[in-house]
DNA sequence: TCTGGGGTCCTAGGACCC
DNA sequence: TCTGGGGTCCTAGGACCC
């Protein structure tokens, strides 16, 4: 069977969202921030063009933004959440196969498809700016990371102008010429500079290397992008997500913490938070990390230290975890040390279903817990918080969010007012 | 002064066993 | 006390992705 493969891409998705519901940021450069509005990570064209890099942290080009009166916004993930399940939604009309790659990526199998597909990709486009706001950019190709290819070459040519159709062979060669090796999908930074040194600087010398010497250098995994490079594809479509492995909530504090209550009721806040995405996934948890760790880029007074429990019995329940958090805390804390960052990863995860019971099982009120998990999951829900004693009340290294934009999309009292 | 978060996969090397 | 090799399992660290 031959397979075609559509990658549709929001273009500068978190800085597009911002501008859907404030048109006075149509003709604005706009940049959003990361978490405790650290780093630059999404840039209108404009912004691009103004020379800020991804991930550039935010005071390193406070001057840029000022001088050119760049619109500047912290994260709202409950606003793009929210957009992304609307873009989805409307590429489900085009295909039911389909694999929701990131929040704002998409891959579609266009395999039935008869019609022109610069024409089909096109209609998407159009459909998808219709009826979300979202310009999107549309790559076609038999493989996936051709199509990541066709994609990054549909939003940078003025010709192609958003699609791009590689599946016929007379433009790949020219598409890989043009696509830096650094670019390729599954080329990250060591193994481009390791390529660059061997004198391969583009996806089409990449493409014709020799796979014994790509497997003997790197691994298995860039054999397989060389094969799809070359049109052989060894990625499937992966419709339905694998559940995860582990999940982990992690934050850098507003401010530096030294006493150890604050770490524990961090650390107590970010479990409870890793406890719901447990629930929601109708997993359980047997084996708990907390970690705490001093400003990374201080190299001279770094600190770093972690500590795990392994349950008995696989647990959902967020007083257990909770309850665990206090020794791990006493464990990893240090006196003196200025705590920047904490987090916690649940690990060893199995379907809520699929727990076995210890025989030993010496918790009790598992049952009573269970209940008060749902009755908290259900009113958290709806919105209204309600949250361990444990966690705080004054949060003094809550993670900063000082230029949040509106809930536009999932709150009454922030939705866009026409006058 | 200010520098994100959440994932996955692969490999090398150590521990352990026979 | 010394000697060897092969297999498996686990973990830490590296590399990648968005």
């Amino acid at each position: 069977m031959n397979q075609i493969f559509a990658l549709v891409d929001c273009n500068n998705f978190y800085a597009s969202c911002e501008r859907v519901f404030d048109p006075s940021l149509q003709r604005r450069p706009v940049v959003v921030l990361s978490n405790n509005d650290g780093c630059i990570v999404a840039r209108s064209n404009e912004a691009k063009v103004l020379g800020i890099g991804m991930g550039t942290p935010y005071f390193k080009a406070k001057d840029v933004i000022e001088k050119n009166r760049i619109a500047v916004f912290s994260s709202n993930y409950t606003l793009y959440a929210d957009m992304s399940n609307r873009v989805m939604q409307t590429l489900c009309g085009f295909t039911p196969n389909m694999e929701i790659y990131s929040i704002d990526e998409a891959f579609l199998a266009l395999d039935g498809i008869h019609e022109n597909l610069d024409r089909y990709g096109r209609e998407i486009r159009k459909r998808v700016l219709q009826w979300t706001g979202l310009p999107v950019s549309v790559g076609i190709a038999r493989t996936k990371t051709l199509a990541k290819i066709a994609n990054h070459l549909a939003k940078k040519s003025l010709k192609a102008n958003g699609v791009l159709d590689l599946t016929q062979n007379t433009y790949i060669d020219l598409a890989l010429e043009r696509t830096p090796v650094e670019e390729v999908w599954g080329v990250g930074r060591r193994i481009a500079a390791k390529l660059q040194k061997q004198g391969i600087v583009n996806a089409r010398q990449l493409a014709q290397m020799d796979t014994g010497w790509i497997q003997k250098t790197f691994s298995i995994m860039t054999v397989k992008t060389v094969l799809e490079l070359r049109g052989q594809p060894c990625f499937d479509l992966e419709e339905v997500p694998e559940p995860n492995q582990n999940i982990t909530v992690s934050r850098s504090f507003g401010q530096e913490i030294e006493s150890i209550d604050e770490l524990h009721q961090s650390l107590c806040s970010y479990v409870s938070r890793a406890a719901e995405k447990l629930r929601k996934q109708g997993l359980c948890v047997q084996g708990l990390t907390a970690f705490a760790m001093s400003n990374r880029f201080h190299t001279e007074t770094a600190y770093f230290n972690s500590g795990s429990v392994i349950f008995d019995t696989a647990t959902e329940s967020s007083l257990e975890l909770v309850q665990a958090i206090g020794p791990l805390t006493q464990r990893i804390y240090r006196d003196k040390v200025k705590f920047k960052k904490a987090g916690v990863i649940l690990s060893q995860l199995v379907p809520r279903d699929k727990v076995q019971l210890n025989l030993f099982d010496n918790r009790l009120n598992r049952d009573r817990d269970k209940v008060l998990m749902q009755t908290l999951d259900k009113i958290n829900r709806r919105g209204k918080q309600v949250y361990f004693a444990s966690e705080g009340v004054v949060q003094p290294w809550k993670t900063k969010f000082e230029r949040k934009s509106n809930y536009y999309t999932t709150r009454w009292d922030e939705l866009v007012k026409v006058c």
